[in-house]
RNA sequence: GGCUACGUAGCUCAGCUGGUUAGAGCGCAGCACUCAUAAUGCUGAUGUCGCUAGUUCGAAUCUAGCCGUAGCCA
């Protein structure tokens, strides 16, 4: 392996409309980890990310909130930093795609793009909402199923029968954010001709950029045949105008993944001698590596490169993606508390834990890694807290007390620290291959054997001897020396840890190389624990206080709500008058929820077992953006009781509930005062 | 629905191109030790390797189907 690599280093650009959780930082831990070993190695390497600050719903979060965009992803921007720079992610530089840098960079990328002949203009119809005067994307139509009939579903597939469509064909559409009636408007949109790339872009998936699971994807969508991408979004807009065409804007994907070069040259702009082109031109000889979650392969392997190759640029050099987070084998609950956010995570435990705690999982394939907080609890303890910390803990107190701090000056058993540093080599190619769980294996592997070893040598027993002096400091000073290698080895993990090692053992940060020599004759500092244990005391306080952070959200979220409330009937202006006997027609019950459960096969429906007082319905209900089956059970509500049986692709639906909002996490059931009872009339 | 990946001890995982009684760590049980943040060491128990068929002298490892989980379908 070349011995100077020049290495740039990216994770995805979180989204500027919330706060970072758990499941964002496997990737920033992961990419923080490989980029800190990077740099320990001696390589020049340059890890830089941003904040993703375009698009359709930080337009709507910010008008939400009654803010502009700019103060918004202002405001994320700072949330978001504060909890990477408190995991310790080494960013070297984090920007915002919101930039001048960035803008220059879409425009470039687009315009050669263009002047190749890769962007192609069509008109296409597309649904408006004439209440916001908006084009509505996909996500924000919703309607009944053209296939199926299922209600409440989205503009582009049905969840209850799986047919794919276009929002045109979705019977009574509905605007998501208005509510109105969408019409259907012409517009010119723009489009990557990524077919122009298919050649290029198997060259590349097959010269190793991609992990093997990706790279088969890739051919299927080859097979399938690659389309052109719309790359432009009619105003309203929050991102950037097209530069030749004025009312339209870059769609959101297309500067995303622009903003890992925006963020680069923002570094290069203040970094004497870091040059953007050696890295970024057509025949660099420098690395680039994309971190990203499997959700996006998509934008990464296929259009990114392409257009990157458009524009005269290079492609990655790999995309490495890496698979979702789960919390005690469940996807991430808001009720359960395990939808657990950065902060929420600091306020309760130290953030070396976690950091361990994925690289004990990480591997280099897609799978998804498990959070389970019990094996999180002892894995941590035992292995950081019982096993190395351990180490230092049980030699420095004879070296301070019995010799005023020093260490020997040889080796007592040169051949077990060789042993040590000879391991270095496999570890190294541990981490190199993004292989964290196996170096974390080996690493605990060998600190096995210092406690082995310790335990043989006795030094207890030894410093009881007064002529033994000079072996109970050579014992005890092996042992620290043990004790430094496997904290050089676990520092990309474990920055915090081996930064108050390195103070403890009054050295500075080692380098890889640096451990292969022992320290000897030296004088160390006083011990003081290096980590505590994790107490499951603070495991579940942290469960409580997501469960908090939701309900305390919750509040916040109706503010606007109270503010905007005569916007309502703006965007969803009232009925024509109906006489009484057609209402009288609609039979409402009171009904209880006596179960609720998932949907296997659809994130929106929840299955709901309805007690009338007597008889009971099962009615599936598009709530689960909203709602986690368990709050529901026991709980009243109101349902349409005499609504014709509906058939879906998971059983019958008998009725509906009743239900708020414009839906996603704004979805608010009815409910009776208290006294009602299941089979009440409602009229 | 189509496709992809995964399913190995209580938990978390390793098992490369098929080959002797299936492994590790944690947890658990017993013993030892007391330098260490009650931290360590030794010994031990624990598995129809998702299910079913097949290929083979031989399969956790290959093939097919099924079940379960997750994701993708622009």
């Amino acid at each position: 392996m070349n011995d100077n690599r020049d290495i740039l280093v990216t994770s995805a650009l979180p989204y500027a409309n919330g706060p970072i959780h758990i499941g964002h930082l496997v990737e920033y831990i992961q990419t923080d980890i490989w980029a800190r070993f990077q740099k320990m190695r001696g390589h020049r390497c340059y890890y830089v990310c941003a904040d993703d600050a375009h698009g359709t719903p930080i337009m709507l979060r910010a008008r939400q909130e009654d803010i502009a965009p700019e103060a918004l992803i202002a405001r994320v921007a700072l949330e978001h930093q504060a909890d990477f720079a408190a995991f310790r992610i080494g960013f070297d530089n984090y920007h915002s795609t919101h930039s001048p840098e960035n803008r220059h960079f879409a425009n470039l990328i687009y315009e050669r793009n263009r002047d190749q002949g890769h962007i192609a203009k069509r008109t296409i119809t597309q649904a408006y909402d004439p209440v916001e005067q908006m084009f509505l994307p996909d996500r924000f139509i919703k309607g009944e199923c053209p296939k199926c009939g299922a209600a409440d579903q989205y503009g582009d597939n049905c969840e209850a029968c799986g047919a794919s469509y276009s929002p045109a064909e979705l019977k009574n559409p509905t605007s998501a954010i208005s509510g109105a009636k969408p019409e259907q408007r012409e517009s010119d949109h723009y489009f990557f001709r990524l077919g122009d790339f298919e050649a290029m872009l198997r060259d590349w998936t097959r010269g190793g950029a991609l992990q093997k699971e990706i790279a088969n994807k890739l051919d299927e969508w080859f097979d399938a045949g690659l389309q052109e991408w719309d790359i432009s979004r009619d105003a309203p807009y929050f991102g950037f105008e097209i530069p030749d065409h004025p009312g339209k804007f870059f769609y959101v994907w297309l500067d995303a993944p622009i903003g890992y070069m925006a963020s680069f040259q923002n570094l290069c702009d203040r970094t004497p001698g870091l040059d953007f082109d050696h890295f970024w031109r057509a025949d660099s000889t420098a690395e680039l590596y994309n971190f990203i979650g499997k959700d996006i392969v998509y934008f990464h392997a296929l259009f990114w490169p392409a257009m990157l190759h458009g524009a005269g640029f290079r492609p990655p050099t790999a995309v490495l993606a890496h698979g979702f987070l789960t919390v005690d084998g469940q996807k991430m609950s808001k009720s359960r508390g395990t939808f657990i956010r950065a902060r929420t995570y600091l306020d309760h435990l130290n953030p070396e834990y976690l950091r361990y705690y994925f690289a004990a999982k990480l591997g280099p394939n897609v799978e998804d890694i498990d959070l389970n907080l019990e094996d999180f609890t002892l894995r941590v303890n035992a292995d950081l807290v019982g096993k190395v910390v351990n180490i230092g803990s049980r030699c420095a107190g004879f070296i301070t007390k019995r010799f005023a701090g020093q260490l020997t000056s040889s080796l007592l058993e040169p051949d077990l620290f060789a042993d040590f540093t000879a391991a270095g080599s496999s570890i190294a190619e541990a981490y190199e291959r993004r292989e964290f769980s196996r170096a974390t294996r080996e690493i605990m592997a060998l600190a096995d054997r210092a406690n082995q070893w310790i335990d043989e040598q006795a030094p207890w027993v030894v410093a009881k001897a007064p002529d033994r002096e000079g072996e109970l400091q050579a014992i005890c000073s092996q042992g620290l020396n043990l004790f430094r290698v496997l904290m050089g080895y676990l520092s990309p993990v474990l920055p915090g840890t081996a930064a108050a090692a390195a103070t403890f053992l009054r050295i500075p940060a080692p380098t890889w190389s640096d451990l292969a020599q022992p320290l000897l004759g030296h004088d160390i500092g006083e011990f003081t624990p290096l980590m505590t244990r994790v107490d499951p005391k603070q495991i579940e306080a942290m469960l409580n206080a997501s469960k908090e952070d939701l309900a305390a959200r919750d509040v916040k979220k109706t503010k606007p709500h109270e503010i905007h409330s005569e916007g309502h009937l703006t965007r969803d202006p009232l009925a024509e008058p109906i006489a009484f006997p057609d209402f009288a027609k609609v039979d409402l019950r009171i009904a209880r929820i006596k179960e609720a459960s998932p949907v296997a096969g659809s994130d929106k429906l929840i299955r709901l077992l309805l007690d009338l007082g007597g008889e009971t319905r099962t009615v599936f209900a598009g709530i689960r953006t909203a709602y986690d089956p368990q709050e529901l059970e026991g709980r009243l509500t109101v349902m349409v009781a005499n609504l014709a049986p509906r058939k879906m692709r998971f059983g019958v639906s008998e009725g509906m509930v009743l239900a708020a909002g414009p839906g996603g996490e704004d979805i608010f059931l009815l409910a009776p005062d208290a006294g009602a009872e299941p089979g009440m009339r409602v009229k």
